[in-house]
DNA sequence: CCTACCGATCGGTAGG
DNA sequence: CCTACCGATCGGTAGG
C-alpha cells in the first residue's frame, strides 16, 4: 500500500471538511445534524466520530485551515515586489481568485464562527483580525496621504465589503458573463480611483513640506 | 380602555418580532428554539403560539416587514427631487441610516431567508430583488455612460457590498469615532469618484455624437 | 360563549 | 466502524 494510515486519515478528514462546508453553507451549523453529514458523506455517524471528536471540531478544523490560507495569501502579497499600489491591486486579485473556489468555506467562516465556544472561537477571530490588518496596511501603504486613524478601519471594511460577499451573487467559472477576474478589475478600478478622490491629510502635507524645507 | 383588542394584538406581535430578531441574529434561526424566544419575551411558549401559528411565521413576518421598509425607502428616494447623482447620494445615506437601527433584522434577512419554505421564501427574495433593482436603476441614472448590461449587476452589488455588512464592524450611536453618517459620506465619496474613473460606453458616446450631428 | 392564555406533555429527533 | 441506544430537548398541542 502506497498510502500510510496517517495520510489516509488526513484524506478522509479533508473529504469530511469538504462535505461539511457545503452543508454548513446551505443550512448553517446548527441547522446541520451529524446524521446529515454522515448521509452526505455516504457513511455512518459513528465513522464521523472516529475522525472528529465532535461536531464543533469539524467546524473548527474547517475554519482554522481556511483562515490559515487567507493569511498565507495576504502575507505572500505583502512581500511581493512592485509599488505599494501594485501590491494592493495584486492583493485584491489574489483574494477574489481564492474566493472563487472557496465559497462554501467562506460562508461558514462568515456565519458560523459564533457557534464555536470561546476557546475555539478566539484563534479564528484572531486570524480574521490578522487578515483585516494586512489589508489595512496595504491600503495605508498605497495611499499614505488619504488614510488616517479615523478612516483606516472604515476604508478597509469598505474594500472588504466589495469583495467579501461575492458568493451571494457571483458564481464561479463563467456561470454569468462576468468572471471573478473581471470583477476584481472593476473593484480595483472603482476603489483605487475612489481613494484618489479623498482629501489629502493635513499632517501628511505638512510632513512633506517640512521635509522639503530642511 | 383606549387600546382596542386588535391594536394590542399587533403591539404584542411587534414585541415578539423585536426579541426574535435579536435572537435570530445572535444564534441563527435553527439555533433559536421557541423556548428561547418564550424565555427572552418573559412569557410562555403557548402564548407565542397564540400570536403566531409557528416559528416560521415569526421569521416570515419579521422579514416581510423589514423588506417592505427597505422597498419603501428606496421607492421614496427614487421619486425625490434633484439630479440623479443627488438621488443616488440620498439613497446611500437613507439606507445606512436605516441599517443603523435595524442591525438584528438585517442579519436575519441575510442569514435566515433560506430556512423559510419556498412559498414563504419567494416573496422575500422578490422583495430583495426589487431593492437591488431600485439601486441598479439609481446607479444607471446617475452614470448612464458608465453602466452597461455587463457591469450593471456587478456595480450594484459592489455598492451593496460597501454598505450592507456594516453590522459586522460598525456599531450604532457613537460606539467608535466614526458614525453611520460619516461612513455614508465615505461610501459616497469613494463610490461616486470611482464611477467617474470607469471608461465611458462606446455606444453612449456614439449616441451622443449621432444626436449632436443631427 | 369567545378570547386569551396556562401548566403539562405529546411524538420525534438532536448530539454523543 | 455499525446497531442500538442514552439523557435532553426540539417544535407543536392537549385539556381546562
Amino acid at each position: 500500500m502506497a498510502r500510510t494510515r496517517a495520510s489516509d486519515h488526513d484524506l478522509q478528514r479533508e473529504e469530511i471538511l469538504e462535505v461539511a462546508a457545503r452543508a454548513f453553507a446551505a443550512r448553517s451549523y446548527p441547522g446541520t445534524s451529524m446524521n446529515d453529514l454522515a448521509q452526505a458523506c455516504g457513511t455512518s455517524k459513528a465513522r464521523l466520530y472516529h475522525y472528529y471528536p465532535g461536531k464543533d471540531a469539524i467546524l473548527f478544523d474547517l475554519l482554522e485551515r481556511y483562515t490559515g490560507r487567507l493569511i498565507a495569501i495576504a502575507t505572500r502579497e505583502a512581500a511581493a515586489p512592485g509599488t505599494p499600489q501594485a501590491r494592493l491591486r495584486q492583493l485584491i486579485h489574489a483574494f477574489l481568485a481564492e474566493y472563487e473556489h472557496s465559497q462554501t468555506r467562506h460562508i461558514a467562516l462568515l456565519n458560523d464562527v459564533k457557534f464555536l465556544d470561546p476557546a475555539q472561537r478566539e484563534p479564528i477571530l484572531a486570524a480574521q483580525r490578522r487578515v483585516v490588518e494586512l489589508f489595512a496596511k496595504a491600503i495605508g501603504a498605497a495611499y499614505p496621504q488619504r488614510v488616517d486613524d479615523i478612516n483606516r478601519t472604515a476604508l478597509t471594511m469598505l474594500l472588504f465589503g466589495m469583495i467579501n460577499w461575492t458568493f451571494t451573487w457571483l458564481k464561479p467559472d463563467g456561470g454569468g458573463r462576468l468572471s471573478y477576474a473581471d470583477f476584481a478589475q472593476l473593484v480595483e478600478a472603482v476603489f483605487m480611483r475612489g481613494m484618489q478622490g479623498l482629501p489629502a491629510r493635513a499632517d501628511a502635507e505638512v510632513a512633506g513640506a517640512v521635509r522639503s524645507t530642511h
